[in-house]
DNA sequence: GTGCCTACTTCCCAACAGAGAGTTGCATTC
DNA sequence: GAATGCAACTCTCTGTTGGGAAGTAGGCAC
């Protein structure tokens, strides 16, 4: 018999990015996405400007995320909603409207990536500044 | 006149990565990425298990990153570091021994980075269990 | 000379991301 | 009742990127 428990111990122990065959690095590199990132800001509520701390989980439709996150390809939105639904972090409701209205809204697995992948924003917004600096010097450098 | 706080407000409102021409839309898609994540991790010293607390940024050679990131190729290496380097957030040094030595090491805009990311990487581990079984309901759900 | 070592660099090809046009389903307009 | 519109996709084509393998530089050892 396995509890959750044991499994989360055994989880613990046998996951490790590091290695090439372990599941955890292809979930690395599904959830180390630019998409990933900003569909999770979208949904967790950090709108336009800094992540505020009153950020409240909203439920968007596809043509308001299509328009929040600009200049993402239908595709790869579509693409990118349906793994993460696959993988349990966002619900997909479809409403029978005329036309018909497709709302997507964080799950509580999806919220605890969130409380990961905004540092992961809110981190590039801030140093930007200091990292163009840094690529001027490296630049400059060696013309 | 600008001061400091005006600059700081000013990027606040400037950069914002749901927009596709900002700066720090590209900034996100270089650090959302497996192989800064990993790189990160290993000069942070949470070696091959668990990250835990006692991390101390370590040097690393080129060879020793390359046996610790299992599978990754010399190309993808060598670009990435190159890339990390030029946007500050690692040293390379060149010891002239036979052969040389190359050696990498986090810098403080890499470590404060490498906070942000090692939550990706634990997060990934501690919650593979979970995803796994939900990937295997929404799969048994339309087979 | 030839070989060996580290740390790359180059080349090629398969996989993937993005752009844009096409599709579905229903309901309103002419 | 054919045409139009809209949301949410889906398909197709093409340019970019990642991985594999092989080649390079530079110094010493034999």
């Amino acid at each position: 018999m396995t509890t959750k428990q044991d499994r989360a111990e055994q989880a613990r122990i046998q996951f490790n990015a590091f290695l090439a065959v372990c599941p955890s690095r292809q979930l690395l590199d599904r959830i180390s996405n630019k998409w990933v990132v900003l569909i999770l800001c979208a949904l967790a509520g950090d709108g336009d400007a800094e992540p505020s701390e009153d950020d409240a989980p909203t439920a968007m439709r596809y043509s308001e995320l299509s328009r929040l996150l600009a200049g993402v390809s239908q595709k790869m939105l579509t693409q990118t909603l349906r793994s993460l639904e696959r993988d349990g972090m966002v619900t997909r409701t479809v409403t029978p409207t005329v036309p018909v209205t497709v709302t997507y809204e964080l799950t509580d697995l999806g919220e605890s990536l969130h409380h990961v992948t905004r540092g992961l924003r809110s981190w590039a917004q801030a140093h930007m500044a200091e990292v163009l600096d840094n690529r001027g010097s490296y630049d400059a450098r060696d013309e």
